[in-house]
DNA sequence: GGGGATTTGTACGTATGTATC
DNA sequence: TGATACATACGTACAAATCCC
């Protein structure tokens, strides 16, 4: 029932967890896809493949591409909403964002 | 292809749309059942039925309170998890936030 | 320590609605 | 009209971590 309740901790953008009482770094765990997805997606948009004001691959497009299913996909894009790299307008696509909205990162 | 971009604005938390040329405010569109139940949490933890640090009903237990998929509940709890409402522990449950991380609103 | 129950995390596939083009 | 694209929603499955007896 959460007895050691002072030990939780967040990290933005993360998560929240149980600190571990020695801070053991924990190994990198296995990526799952949507981040892949979000992840691949900012590469594009920094080596500008992707450019500002033009629109991110569908949903349907990147469904295709990865071979994962559409929840995935929307999973990974509403991340980067999230972040600032692009933004969605309902029934028309989603766009990468003006360079003043990317986190600094 | 988004031609019109400078009629597009976001409003946080809500999304991003496209401005309508007058303004003309849209009639209170049929609220989706994870905005309502995100609603109804937060109800609960102003009045006090839940409390600080206290777990949040889980995810199985409000599919069965509102009878809907479990996506739906988690998409509601990721809202109020955005807000600041509450906090969520992996493998443990979702908390209520201390009050001084509730969003003023 | 073992084992089962609980809870969240990730992922798939499908369906329908609505707005845009 | 039809195709496209995002929004919402359902149901299912398995994994991983935790909790409790």
């Amino acid at each position: 029932m959460l007895r050691e309740e002072g030990l939780i901790y967040t990290v933005q953008g993360e998560g929240t967890f149980v600190a571990a009482p020695d801070s053991a770094p924990r190994e990198p765990r296995k990526l799952p896809m949507y981040r892949k997805i979000a992840e691949d997606i900012v590469q594009e948009i920094r080596s500008g493949d992707l450019q500002p004001r033009r629109p991110v691959p569908s949903e349907t497009a990147l469904v295709q591409r990865y071979e994962v299913a559409r929840e995935t996909v929307r999973r990974a894009i509403g991340r980067l909403r999230d972040q600032g790299w692009v933004y969605t307008v309902p029934q028309r696509g989603t766009f990468v964002s003006a360079e003043d909205k990317w986190p600094e990162d």
